[in-house]
DNA sequence: CTTTCTTATTGAATCGTTTGAAAGATGATG
DNA sequence: CATCATCTTTCAAACGATTCAATAAGAAAG
């Protein structure tokens, strides 16, 4: 056996003692050497690289606990995700980590699975972590504001991402959602269609009567009359294809009800499909029989048939936003006392693809006749 | 001004000194009581009682870098993802997270966007986070064995998730991409196809290679022969929606030199969507004229217009036996030496959806002259 | 010769927690 | 009284890194 001598590396790994002891050195000026200090310059060049020679031969790794122990920093980032399997967060989540990748921090991603357990459990962890700073990505289900007021409490930079607080501290970055409604209605309507149907989102979310606000906005502004029996509700529920099943049952039965609507706006993309799933078993072709329009942009949205027009929310832009803002939160920290709360609100973009076309084309409502019932 | 009398916690957490000061017992008390040790059946449960009282009012979350540099264990398992926006990769990631959660341990997830820069970065960190073992959620792509050679160097329990070394002590998990090639055939050719066009994966690519042993083993069995007018090849560039864009461009391709094939077999779903595409522009319908078998069922596939038949690999399934295998791996870590290096092959099933069907329906090709050049 | 400056390196305290050994109590036993 | 067992709590030493203040040597300046 090898000699015990040293004690106790018997397993653990190289320290910085270790490289002390190896290179001869105090473990003061390997840690000054290693990182770069700014005494480092009163070195000697030979020293250093001696240093640096046997710190590589050693395979010395600093120890992240011991060194944020010390520093009082840890460095990190934390990341609440409410549903990692979910496009939209996955984008917002790689706008994050583009962006913090350049910066000295690192992102500690964790994934909530839309369960309010493991997004108690996960924060109390994320702050045992010290992390500096933290965003949460909501999808839009499952938005608790009891639960999120608890991110008040704690004294960490938080900005939330793609869902907005009505009140209280926190600072938020999403897509206008007003204007995203708004601008949903005004695509179809300027293709022709005045007959609309619309899958709305859950009535409790904000950001989703947010989004049907400027749906009113732009029916009023042209007089167009939303029926009731075309405008159904999400519920919501917390399954992870529940919205594209939802779709597909809500459009069957408004199909069911009164089958002339010649556009339908969905809530999300993945509604969307399953509004299309509907219109197809029902016998309809889309684009020609009845347009049909998404929100968010995910990434299928582009690789569906028909491919999907959409109203975009700059997903990515969102997370490197959020970046941002948590960045200048954490600086500020220490200058100003924290509190700001703003919102951030990002514009829309309608993409047109092939599932939505002019009515003309085909349909089987002739374009006079714009208001109805 | 509020007294600095206690000195340091200035803007600083509540410590277990805190604790201590403030209950009249001595940090090791509070420790013992708080973390239920086993002496704790020794402290007076008016104490104990006390104690949790104390260290709820004052919000005491003990500090992660303390306790782990003192315990030497970060109860952590890092989860290296190389493309998070992957589908694939995301259910795998699923898998492992609702494994780990009953654990003692917590995910330390890092995203490598493909890249061997950030790969490299991010394992270098994961290292000094001191992850009790490590998991490497490899997606198709940009599998560089020099690369992951590295893993094999540092002592942390490594699996590797959906590839495969073939060589070395890391143990992995996969789907057996030889069978689910076989399987892939089998359906196609049950279903009365005889001409088969075949996307297949990169060639330097070693699970793209099992999987096309499997076609080639079935061909062979049944006789057919695979024409190489019919048989194309991805680069696996890693752009994000590369595969679809090469899985049209290569279908129209083939479509150009000769459309006569009834069924073509995709390397995976991204790729089955892009030949659905480029068929549809070329004016075939499917399953009607031509089926389309894709490979893994990430979940849009079910979504999919027409919904895709699939091969399936168990993609949740794969990432709990990865748990559950780095988990023994970390227990027998201090019994046995370690150096399995085991190869878990997890069966695919084939998931007939709509992109398939009989050829007898309506192909162009008659059922006879089952051989063809 | 003393003082000051520069260069080069180190000692020792510290971050917050855990833990084996030990120290006070209390009461009972030989 | 000494010894022992039982219960309750604390001491003090880690864990691995960083950093301020201190040391030491040589050179330049007064």
């Amino acid at each position: 056996m090898a000699k015990p001598k040293d004690g106790k590396n018997n397993f653990s790994r190289t320290t910085l003692a270790d490289v002390a002891r190896e290179s001869g050195f105090s473990p003061s000026t390997i840690s000054i050497v290693l990182n770069e200090a700014p005494i480092s310059k009163y070195v000697a060049a030979k020293t250093k690289e001696h240093i640096r020679a046997v710190a590589k031969r050693l395979d010395y790794r600093p120890d992240a606990f011991g060194r944020s122990l010390r520093k009082r920093r840890s460095h990190t980032i934390g990341v609440m995700i409410f549903d990692i399997s979910d496009p939209f967060c996955t984008l917002i989540l790689q706008g994050i980590e583009k962006n913090l990748h350049p910066t000295e921090f690192l992102p500690f991603i964790v994934d909530a699975h839309n369960q309010r357990e493991q997004f108690e459990r996960y924060l109390a962890m994320l702050l045992e972590y010290r992390v500096e700073g933290l965003i949460v990505v909501a999808n839009w289900l499952f938005i608790d504001i009891e639960t999120l007021s608890e991110l008040e409490r704690h004294r960490v930079p938080t900005v939330l991402v793609g869902s907005e607080m009505r009140s209280g501290p926190l600072g938020s970055v999403l897509v206008n959602n007003e204007e995203g409604g708004y601008l949903a209605m005004e695509h179809l309507y300027s293709l022709g269609h005045r007959k609309i149907a619309c899958i709305r989102g859950p009535r409790p979310l904000w950001d989703s009567s947010r989004r049907w606000d400027g749906v009113l906005r732009f029916a009023a502004e042209v007089g167009l009359k939303m029926p009731k029996k075309w405008v159904v509700e999400l519920t919501g529920s917390s399954e992870s294809n529940s919205s594209f099943d939802e779709g597909r049952s809500l459009t069957r039965s408004m199909l069911e009800q009164d089958p002339t609507f010649t556009a339908l706006l969905a809530f999300d993309d993945l509604t969307a499909f399953g509004a299309v799933r509907a219109l197809r078993n029902f016998g309809r072709r889309i684009p020609e029989d009845c347009s049909v329009l998404g929100f968010d942009d995910v990434p299928y949205a582009a690789l569906f048939n028909p491919s999907l027009s959409t109203v975009r929310q700059p997903m990515e832009r969102m997370g490197s936003i959020a970046v941002e803002r948590i960045l200048t939160e954490i600086q500020q920290g220490s200058e100003f006392a924290r509190g700001k709360g703003g919102v951030d609100l990002l514009p829309p973009k309608v993409v047109q693809r092939e599932s939505t076309a002019a009515i003309c084309a085909k349909g089987k409502v002739s374009p006079r006749d714009p208001v109805k019932t």
